[in-house]
Formats: C-alpha cells, structure tokens, sequence
DNA sequence: GCGCAGCGTGATATCGATAACATCATTTGG
DNA sequence: CCAAATGATGTTATCGATATCACGCTGCGC
C-alpha cells in the first residue's frame, strides 16, 4: 500500500560556521578554538571554558575534512567484507564497530560480494579518502589491490583465514586446521563414509581452505577419499537441504554429513526431518560456525566455534596498535577454534 | 589454540604521490590532471591518455580530503542502525550500500545500540566528516541532535517508522498499521485470546507503535484487552522460548501469540515442539518479519512481510535524489507490507 | 639582577585538491 | 574578413583546519 506525500520546499539551511567565527566570539585566535577542541590540556582553564561556551552557542562541528587534511591523519578505518547481510561478517563488523568507536574512530564499510574487482574498487575508493588503516575479510587480492596497498603503505589486517605472507598483519583461525579437526572428529566418533558439503570454491579461498582441510583429515584417518564425497551447494537452508536430497539420491550409503559454512545444516536437519530420516541414525550432520540456531534446533547439531566477535575486536585493536606505531606487533595472530559436540553426531 | 607470530619492522613504505607529480610525468598542469580524472570529456584525447599514463605509472590516488575540502561536497552517506548483528538492519544497509555504490558514493556506519546518546555522538562524528547525507534507522533523536541536523541543513532520511514530521524525508513502512493488521488478521481467523510479546519498549519508539498497533487491533475486533496480554521479552530465540513459557504458566487461556519482533517466533515455536505442545493446536504463532528461517520450520510461521532491501534501496535513492537537488520529491514514503499467511495460524 | 625554561597564545605557512577566471588558438558566421 | 564564440589549458585564490615557530610573561636558580 504505498503512498507519497509531496513537499515543496527541498531547501534546508546552509553550512557555514568555520573556526575563525567561533574564535572572534570566544575572543581568542583559531589556534587557541584548535587547541581548546583537539588538546584542551594546552589551554588554560579560563579561555578553555570561553571557547566550549562558543562552540556550544552556535553548534559548531569542525570540519574534519580540513583537519585530516592538514595534519595528514585521519581516524577512518575502511572495513571491506563479501556480505553485510551475513551474520558471519556482520557479527565481526559489530566488534570492529565497537572497538573503533570506543577510541574514537570511524568506520567505513563496502560489500565486495566476493568479486577481486569490486575489493580493488572499494580500497581505491578508501584509500582516496585517506582511510588510517584497513581490514580485509578476504585473503586473495588483485595484484593491483596488493600493490596499492603496500605502495601507500597503509596499516592493513587481513581475515578469513590464516595466511602465509600477508600483506600486513593477519588475524584469523585455520579454514584447514578447523576443517580437519572435524572430519578427525567425525572419524573419531567412528563415521566412515562422510560427505563434505561447501559453498562454492570459486574465488573463495576460505572454502577451497576447508576443503583442504577435509581431505588431509581422512588422510590421517586413512580413509580413502573414494568412500567419502565432496560437494558444492547454494547458501542458505535452502542449499542444506537441496544437498542432503541429492546425498540421498545418488551417495545414500553416507554415513555423515559436514557442512562447512553458514547455516546449510540447518537445512539440511529440517528436510530430514521432513522426510522421517533420523539424525544421527540415519545421517550425522555437523556444521561449520556456531550461530545461534545450531543450539535450537533439536537435535542441537554439533559444529564448529569460531571466535568472530574476538577476532573482530582483535583487528581492531591490532589495526589500532599499528596506526598508533606502538612497539613490536604479531603479524600472524591465530586466534583458533573449538569443536562442539552435540547432539547431531 | 591461540599462536602469535613476531615481526619487526612495523614500518611501510609512506605516502606522498600528489597531484602535482603526475602532472610533472605528463608535462601538463594540475588543473588537467584535476580535469582528467573528474571531467575527462573538457580534456583533449591526447592529452588525457597522457595524463591516464602517468597515473597507471605511479599509481596515483587523488586526495579525496582535499578534493571535497575544495570543492564543498562529498560523496558519503552516514547510516546509523540500532545494530549491524541483525538481520532486519544489516538487510537495509546491503541495500543502501549496494545503491550508494552504483553511483559512486561512500557508506559510514555506526551502531548505536538503541541509545540516543550514541546517535547524537555519532551524527556528531558524520557531520564533522561532512558527510554529504544521512540515513537513521530510528525516529527518536535528542533534542540537540535535531537542531544539529537541521542547522547544518544535511539531507536526511528517517527509516524503521512512519513518522509525521520528519526531519527533512522519511521512508518507512507503519509499524502501528502493520501491527494492527496482523491483530485484526488473527481475530479474523477466530483467535480471541491473543498474546503479544514485543522487545523492551523503552527507548524505542518503533516497539511501541506496534503495540499501540496491537490493541487498536483489538479494539476494531471488539476484543477486550483484559482477555489478551502484552508482554515484553528478551532478543533472540532464548527470549521466544522464555515468553511461550511463560505464558503457558500464567495465562493458558491464550490461543494465539504475536511475537512482534526478531526472530522470536521460531524460538517459541521450537519451545512447543520440546514440550509436545501442538501448533497452532494449543497455541497459534505468528511474526513480524519475514526472516527466511520462518519459512523453512515445520509447521511454517505466519508472518508480516517487511520491504527491508526494498526500504534501504528507497532511502538511498532519495537521499541521492536530494543530494543531487532534483526537484520536489516526496516527504514520507510509505512502502506498506504484506500478510503473509502460513501454516502456524 | 639576569638568563633561561616553561607556559599560554598568536601569526603565518601549509596540507592537496578545485573554482573561477585568464589566456591563447581555432572556429564560426554574417 | 573580422568579431565573437568555442575549446583546451594554465594561473591564482581558496577551502578550513593544523604545524611550526615566534612572542610575551612568569618564576626560579645562581
């Protein structure tokens, strides 16, 4: 039921208050309103309380435009993530959100939607605003994006997985080492034939990472790869459950089912249900990242914890640290993983 | 299994490539530069190959805070969201970022969890960097806010509420229309009894309209609100479960609960299903909020359908509008919702 | 009593771009 | 054929802050 209301007038009122007005009516000289804004302790008590009442009075904002530009700094950091609408990223963007803003910076977002060209873009898009630093929720870059980056030489933290050389700093789990340690635990708990379920691997280093990492866990337990499975499915529940119809279908002597990103087992354990197959009887299912819904759900699915929060926070933070040049930083730092077992294995 | 890793040299290289070394490289003047990066067409074909040379060579990118210090504009949007970690929001920014950025505009975001406080330090922070426009995912704003806002004249949208007089534009659906919709809708379907559990009403204006939704919903049935219930509960499946426990122990009688927010609904849903309790049997479940996972339970949720992308799509489209001074555009933009009736009622 | 450090303040240059106007060559047209 | 229009480029002032240095005043030591 839509509906417009037509307005007239589009006008609002006009910028326009600079600093030299709020320093002839405190009755001082800008350098002191500059002083008295960014420093107060270099102003004395008297004149420092004379400016606030201007600035108060009028409602005066600095413009930080001009600030950045002149002392060739800036409190922007640009945070570039495949998706906002995930809860994966946006869960990380919420601790990078609120580490910033507690040290008083700001945060610029762009949605490369996992395309090289688009991250190239968006961190030449930040990099013209003079961004302090950078956090990159990918590992792979252009060349271009890499060359940019170590040209101008900006403080950046690279997420997602754990990277050999990286361009900065990195802070992140192991794609490979979490995806082992589950296919080792579903062979522990004495599964034979399982099925690894991703996202698809194209441009997606993360997923290829875990795929990787499935593949060396039934190494280690001496399976052979021929009596497993390993697929590709859209995201979603949606792609959870359209992966266990075609298990069914063509690999039904699958014992167990890993489902290494988003909420596909989540999916997948509704359509079973759907279908009156038993979980774990007929199929053990597992998951890639604790969200919420996992525990919820009943059978609770057993999956795989991943620190996003944390390694929000510690980006930031580490992203800080780096701006502000303090002393000897990590340039890998692992923050790890947790299996949870539950009921669904 | 945390590790950190050393290094020492923190140092990168440094910044320095102006518009001046470029124009050197091309043996013009800045001006052309200047020219052939934001108006290639007033320069001659020559000449900008030349210039688009030098720029490749050193990879050159323009001071952005320069440029809008000069020329008084800019191309960032500020959106602030009660919390990027939610589904409802982080769907209207994908939305607004994926608009700002097919025309080349910036997306800052902040979070302010619920507290004007924090809106007004953030709208603060925007202004200072002179954001060209602003998008608040709330109507409620302090006093100085507003004045800040409307003195420095920054087009801005209000979203999350039909709102009568808006800062400058609204766009929105009505949260009390909706609610009452879907009230009316139950009582249509024969429920009397009906249970409505919203988040904490206080500080939160939209939470509050739906429950003014509610009982004028009831009034048009003829309903008493003394037979019915309005309940506030936590966030999240927990806080669904917990009111549908509730509720079972103190007001039985209930036959149908709107849950009027989040994902709540299927919280209480998997709730019943523990307890063996039939639904809609025992207890009929609706929402507010068409997340994906409501459709994808057994017995599938009724719900109301929110335009999010769509309401996030708008805003930026006429906050751009706006911006770029097009003629009379409307002052509230009502994008209505849908019922969408499910297998829960 | 003099020199000198330290503090609060102000004057001026500067950050790196764009706006506005100036210049020169080339068309255009009556 | 010359005035006026047009197009490509350069010159200079400016955006609104901060950096840097200079200045006057106070207090302290010797």
């Amino acid at each position: 039921m839509p509906a417009e209301t037509a307005v007239q007038d589009t006008r609002l009122g006009k910028h326009g208050l600079r600093m030299k007005d709020v320093a002839a009516r405190a009755g001082v000289s800008v350098m002191t309103v500059s002083r008295a804004l960014s420093t107060p302790e270099k102003v004395s008590g008297d004149t420092l309380r004379r400016v606030q009442a201007a600035v108060d009075a009028v409602l005066y904002v600095p413009n930080g435009l001009a600030g950045n530009l002149s002392s060739r700094r800036s409190k922007a950091v640009g945070v570039i993530v495949p998706g906002i609408n995930n809860s994966l990223y946006s869960g990380m963007i919420e601790a990078v959100s609120a580490t910033l803003r507690a040290q008083g910076y700001h945060l610029m977002i762009a949605d490369s939607g996992l395309s090289l060209e688009n991250e190239e873009k968006a961190i030449t898009s930040f990099l013209a605003q003079r961004v302090c630093g950078l956090i990159l929720h990918n590992t792979q870059h252009t060349r271009k994006a890499r060359n940019l980056i170590s040209n101008i030489g900006v403080p950046t933290i690279e997420v997602g997985n754990l990277v050999e050389r990286p361009i900065d700093l990195c802070v992140s789990y192991s794609n490979f080492d979490a995806a082992k340690a589950m296919t080792v635990h579903l062979g522990r708990l004495g599964y034979r034939r399982i099925a690894f379920v991703s996202l698809a691997l194209a441009n997606n280093d993360r997923a290829r990472k875990r795929r990787d990492g499935f593949l060396a866990g039934l190494r280690e337990l001496g399976i052979s790869a021929d009596s497993c499975l390993s697929m590709e499915a859209e995201s979603g529940l949606h792609g959870g459950a359209d992966a266990i119809k075609r298990i069914a279908k063509t690999a039904p002597s699958i014992e167990a089912v890993f489902f290494s990103a988003d909420v596909m087992a989540v999916g997948a354990l509704l359509e079973c249900q759907r279908r009156g197959w038993g979980v774990p009887s007929k199929f053990a299912i597992s998951s890639f990242d604790d969200v919420d819904l996992l525990r919820h759900v009943s059978p609770m699915i057993t999956t795989l914890q991943i620190p996003r929060a944390e390694i929000g926070r510690k980006s930031a933070e580490l992203l800080l640290a780096r701006v502000q040049n303090r002393s000897t930083l990590p340039k890998v730092v692992d923050l790890g993983f947790d299996i949870i077992q539950r009921e669904s294995t």
